[in-house]
DNA sequence: ATTCTGACGTGGG
DNA sequence: CCCCACGCCAGAA
């Protein structure tokens, strides 16, 4: 399981988003401890098919957009997913983001590495 | 082996 | 302050 890998560490923190929150792609690659990164937790996310329990609906960019929406089976299912939890998607942007945003650097302070 | 392309984010000009 | 360019690095072609 755990490789300690760059995906892995990706997996471990998107598994921990609690229902009905989101994060972001740069400020999980900040955490664990590759900022600039951000595009290859994107890449993560796109392998996440392969992994089991992976809430990869809960990761959106910094702005709140559902650039992934695309990856997702059928047209809608992310969309679908977050508004399952309660949080309200418009024009593929997650409105009111500022207050589903979760943050690992400010819940995660045991992981490190 | 080389090139290109991303589910992004930031810094330089 | 807006826009372009580049870093990140794994896979595909």
């Amino acid at each position: 399981m755990s490789k300690n890998n760059f995906f892995d560490k990706v997996y471990f923190v998107v598994k921990q988003i609690p229902y009905g929150r989101v994060s972001t792609y740069g400020s999980i690659a900040n955490y664990i401890g590759s900022p600039g990164s951000s595009r290859m937790v994107g890449w993560a996310m796109n392998a996440s098919h392969f992994r089991v329990n992976i809430p990869a609906h809960r990761v959106v960019n910094r702005f709140g957009f559902l650039t992934g929406k695309h990856h997702f089976q059928g047209t809608n299912l992310m969309q679908d997913l977050l508004e399952s939890e309660g949080i309200n998607v418009i024009d593929n942007q997650i409105s009111n983001f500022n207050s589903f945003f979760w943050d690992p650097s400010d819940n995660l302070e045991a992981y490190k590495n």
